[in-house]
DNA sequence: TGTATTATGTAAGCAGTGTCAACATTATTA
DNA sequence: TAATAATGTTGACACTGCTTACATAATACA
């Protein structure tokens, strides 16, 4: 243990990110205070994060992991279950980790194709979307699952996004006391108008 | 006219910022390059914008006046029409003017209560959406209606999202040839269960 | 009409930012 | 062991939001 050479900074500073990504929103985590929350010199960081899209790149796969080890956790013999069961963890954690969630599906990183292994993250989070709703509906054909999939999770990514805004926007005047289950409940409601 | 004081600079700057935020992304909008490109001081804006947030806020509404304008021009007879118009008109504004679009649902401006006149522009484009389904599904009660909009509003907000990520998300696996109109498909498939 | 007040503009400067180049220290490897 | 690569620090540049103090013009009112 020295104190010049750190030894595992880059796991740090991403562990640090991601929390302070959280508490504070993404457009407050800057290189700078990340340096100094870690200890280190302010440009330290950049020996691990070329730019600062790269560090967002990096939280966001993070982000896409979680959000993947969170919905995958159902797999009961009731296949409407389970895909009603994602679903709801889907959005539990777009409104838990809101910061987070911003940073994967906003603008704060332009390109993804620039970060094939943010993609492969995302990817895999649909992949398993996808897999659950194929169990749900057996008997259609590959074209039909895709649209469907993408449907839902347009769906689901549009709840997380109004539900955020739900005080101040017009949706208010629907008494949603349990926020995420009253959205699970429009979608699972027509969720059966997929078989 | 003389040239230190304007006469008309809050309406310039506020053209001028609508214009680079859809040119540049709202995060490239700086209070300083707006400045410049009004031909103003520095600190000018201040006279007009408190904040950089309030200034965001003012795009914001100039945005939902806008969208509101685009998929309110439809009112045939056919109230399904209408409908399908109306979202469609929508998905094409969210991705034709997608950098106002971020302003508008994204998190660069914190707090909708903190701005009544943005509240209300962004209850104006709801309540369309409300009246124009209301047609649509006459003979249902208040709170089903209010349930549905919000259901369909999601799919809209989450498509917009889904759609801009599409060259770069899973999604691409089905070919969206003519992307909006793809989605317009996908949302009026489903249209007739809300009947 | 002349003056006080208000509205609107400018200038200078602070603290914070992303990023880079030059330098220091440690780890690795030939 | 010496050269090289990896990783850390220092200092600096240009940019940002925002504040304070000041300058000028429009307006209100005596």
């Amino acid at each position: 243990m020295n104190s010049y050479h750190h030894g595992n900074l880059k796991k740090e500073l991403l562990d640090c990110a991601l929390k302070m990504c959280e508490r504070d929103g993404y457009t407050k985590l800057s290189i700078r205070s990340l340096a100094k929350e870690s200890n280190v010199s302010q440009t330290a960081p950049y020996r691990h994060f070329k730019t600062k899209e790269d560090l967002y790149a990096e939280v966001a796969i993070e982000g896409f992991n979680k959000i993947h080890k969170a919905i995958s956790k159902y797999d009961s013999n009731d296949s409407r279950r389970n895909l009603i069961d994602g679903t709801k963890a889907y959005i539990k954690f777009g409104l838990k980790n809101a910061n987070t969630y911003d940073l994967m599906f906003g603008t704060a990183i332009k390109d993804f194709t620039k970060y094939p292994m943010l993609f492969e993250a995302a990817n895999k989070t649909y992949l398993h979307i996808r897999s659950t709703f194929k169990e749900f509906s057996k008997n259609k054909d590959d074209l039909y699952i895709e649209e469907s999939c993408i449907d839902i999770w347009a769906k689901l990514h549009g709840m997380v996004g109004l539900l955020r805004k739900l005080e101040v926007v017009p949706i208010k005047l629907v008494e949603m006391q349990d926020t995420p289950f009253k959205a699970i409940n429009l979608i699972s409601k027509d969720l059966d108008s997929y078989l």
